[in-house]
DNA sequence: GTGCTTGCCTTACGTTGTAAGTAAGATAGC
DNA sequence: GCTATCTTACTTACAACGTAAGGCAAGCAC
């Protein structure tokens, strides 16, 4: 019997799109290996296999999800200085990418209209901030390099980034053999167990690091 | 019957390390998809079932196989200019990413011996190379944020990194919608089809691009 | 000899993605 | 009205996966 699973209400018709989203929601709850395709199927209310006639594949559907989170980010404004519309876009990575830690470790197959819009959105910014098309390539390359590289290392570390836990960290590097990582023991006990630690700091002394080399070259060339 | 399966020859012992190698090798020339405990166990002449003997599960093996690769990775040397050694081993690190593509998009869980001595001997070039430990603790987030970003992007491109597949490049931006991209479009034309565009070499740019701004954090100091 | 340890094998289970076929309702043409 | 077709969802089934539980054989200690 094909009978619908609540005759009470109209059935929402499944799409591409309340698949993708309730595919996120189920990835954000419970983490990427709790979604399955019996699991997103059960959100929805419907059979496992009633999404293949809205998706390709599982990796169609994780390819979906990313482009709904690319699609969160906000996009770099022209109406203000490339350094500081560049210095938003991160900021807006970076929080969409944490509030979503799977997205960024997905393997990514084909861009979505998200993704490329906002890498169009990108080299427009840095167009009509100065740059000229070589140094537009070596920020595009240089800064999404080192945004999304913070942002992976930072999701992969074991512990919240802040600073009641930084004797989490403390009590892992005590753990190690005593003097095989004198480095890292030295770095914890000076550095990392100071009151106002806080690795998530690091992002913005990287990213002006890397606009400040950029807009020197920009001036240079002027 | 537990006969043996190659009795004629007296059987290597499985191991830990055995077994992590032989992964890596399947790995790399297969894809880490292929890695499958029957394969794995296969390769080495064994059923699936006794690798957990000596692995505790398969998340084990790609820890141990990640610590394999690490181990390849040029340490930095305290024998040279701290910037020296660090673009030597950020130019090892990438070309043994690039032979085991598989490596970066694994989940990291426990970093092994390898990986440990390695970020070790980063945090140990940094200090002898005269910066403090603040100005260490923001290096070391930042190169690796750098270094390990751009390894991830090259290796997700659709293409090789190298001159002649720029075409491939252009054609993908060609098949766009005509004006929904216009930035990309103008950067691919007026760029990438330029002869001797080479993504991979944006890596020295913004790497050298970090290395200047931390020297010259170091000299503001000194 | 007996008993313990080590190393490997056998069988089996639950879960996964998805191929293939089918059936119910909606819509269009007459 | 009636039928043909399309859309949407369901059912069944399968091969491949990680791994739990237990068994058999060889080597060693005594």
């Amino acid at each position: 019997m094909a009978r619908r699973t609540t005759p009470a209400q109209a059935r929402i018709p499944l799409t591409r799109e309340r698949a993708f989203e309730v595919a996120v929601a189920i990835a954000d709850a419970e983490g990427i290996g709790a979604l399955t395709m019996r699991r997103l199927a059960q959100e929805l209310g419907v059979e496992a296999m009633s999404l293949y006639h809205h998706v390709a594949n599982k990796d169609d559907i994780l390819d979906g999800m990313v482009d709904l989170v690319f699609a969160e980010i906000e996009l770099p404004s022209t109406d203000v200085d490339w350094r500081t519309a560049m210095r938003r876009r991160a900021t807006s990575a970076r929080s969409v990418l944490t509030a979503h830690p799977w997205a960024i470790g997905l393997p990514r197959s084909t861009p979505g209209h998200a993704t490329l819009r906002h890498h169009d959105a990108v080299l427009g910014c840095l167009r009509a901030g100065g740059l000229s098309i070589p140094l537009t390539a070596h920020a595009y390359a240089a800064i999404d390099a080192y945004l999304f590289g913070f942002i992976a290392q930072e999701i992969a570390l074991p512990f919240e980034s802040g600073p009641e836990t930084q004797e989490l960290a403390a009590a892992i590097v005590a753990a190690m053999p005593a003097d095989l990582y004198p480095h890292m023991r030295e770095f914890t006990a000076e550095h990392v167990m100071q009151p106002g630690y806080d690795y998530g700091a690091e992002f913005d002394y990287g990213l002006e690091l890397i606009l400040d080399g950029l807009e020197r070259a920009r001036k240079k060339r002027a």
